[in-house]
DNA sequence: AAACGCACCAACCGCCTAGAT
DNA sequence: AATCTAGGCGGTTGGTGCGTT
């Protein structure tokens, strides 16, 4: 499928210098065999794998397919209509993360959510003239006339799919200030937001000044804002969250995906726009309000969608 | 019937982080 | 402290199928 010697001069992980090594689509057999071997021992020591169970495949490659395909309890099929509604959300909350998205949705991957984002939903979204990757209204006069129906037509079918080596720098509202930098926080650093409120992250604690405090315990190295990956946290960490109100948090989430908990987010948004004159700020719509409510929105949501993605990572593996 | 273009999605790539040494 | 290894993530690619011309 692709030319193995394609690497352009970075450095190569052992896994990527593949010599005689099978890619492409996986055959039946293939998949019996990586099926068979994890029934019988396990997930785990991917790179010894495929070599362990008669696979021509790198270690990556099985990872792969086990996660995305051959897993029991990975669901097959058309997304349900409550399914892509929720993935509407959790994206409108939490970006390009679509494992955590993922991690919320059973049965589904975050390579599946990720297709279903870029083929349907950006799609749909955009037809409906609302920005993607911002949620907000692609035309901002739309924005002051919230009651009319979308102005903007979807782009020409022409219009090719996104496959630029250097895609926009906004991968995510949450991750990104509206200079494009990374809003990455870390000890004692200072975020100006829109409104002029001022968060700072101390001490595992972000804190808000002109905004509403908040919590997210045990978190000093953990960014909160450009979350990438759910390893942030020890397992200790993850047991003091457990015990100081995982439920509370997902139930949080839970309040914010559910639609009763959009009318206060929009009217605080509307203070903020109103205050702002930055209107295209990238903060998305949940961390848009005053960014001190926003930094607590999003520990509590990162919080959450963590230990929900923990959760239901050990649960898999009970399954399993 | 053939050629073309588009949409879909499985698979790959590069990069990052955590843990081990 | 530095280096190595393994696992995981998001972005991107390319094969394939299907509809249109």
């Amino acid at each position: 499928m692709r030319n193995p010697s394609s690497s352009s001069g970075g450095t190569k992980t052992p896994c990527c210098s593949k010599v005689g090594l099978k890619r492409g689509p996986w055959t039946p057999e293939e998949d019996e065999l990586l099926a068979g071997y994890i029934n019988r021992e396990g997930e785990g020591r991917w790179r010894t794998l495929p070599k362990r169970a008669g696979l021509l495949r790198c270690g990556k490659s099985c990872r792969l397919r086990w996660m995305n395909y051959l897993r029991p309890s990975v669901k097959r099929g058309q997304i349900a209509p409550d399914e892509e509604d929720l993935i509407l959300r959790l994206h409108r909350l939490l970006g390009n993360r679509w494992s955590l998205i993922a991690g919320r949705i059973p049965g589904r991957t975050d390579n599946e959510i990720k297709n279903y984002w870029n083929t349907h939903l950006s799609k749909k979204l955009i037809s409906q003239g609302i920005d993607p990757r911002t949620h907000k209204p692609l035309n901002p006069e739309t924005q002051n006339s919230s009651s009319n129906p979308p102005a903007k037509p979807p782009p020409s079918k022409a219009a090719p799919r996104p496959r630029s080596p250097n895609p926009s720098p906004i991968s995510s509202g949450l991750e990104e200030t509206s200079s494009g930098s990374p809003a990455i926080l870390k000890e004692n650093d200072q975020i100006q937001s829109a409104d002029n409120t001022e968060a700072v992250y101390q001490n595992g604690t972000a804190t808000a000044h002109g905004g509403e405090a908040s919590y997210l315990p045990g978190t000093q190295h953990y960014h909160v804002m450009g979350l990438r990956s759910s390893h942030g946290l020890s397992n200790e960490e993850e047991e003091d969250l457990n015990c100081c109100g995982d439920d509370v948090f997902s139930s949080f989430l839970n309040s914010l995906i559910n639609e009763e908990a959009f009318p206060i987010q929009h009217q605080l948004q509307q203070q903020a726009v109103g205050s702002s004159r930055d209107s295209d700020s990238l903060i998305p719509m949940a961390a848009a309000p005053a960014f001190g409510i926003a930094a607590g929105w999003d520990s509590a949501i990162m919080s959450s969608v963590i230990n929900q993605d923990n959760n239901s990572r050990r649960a898999n593996e009970q399954v399993e």
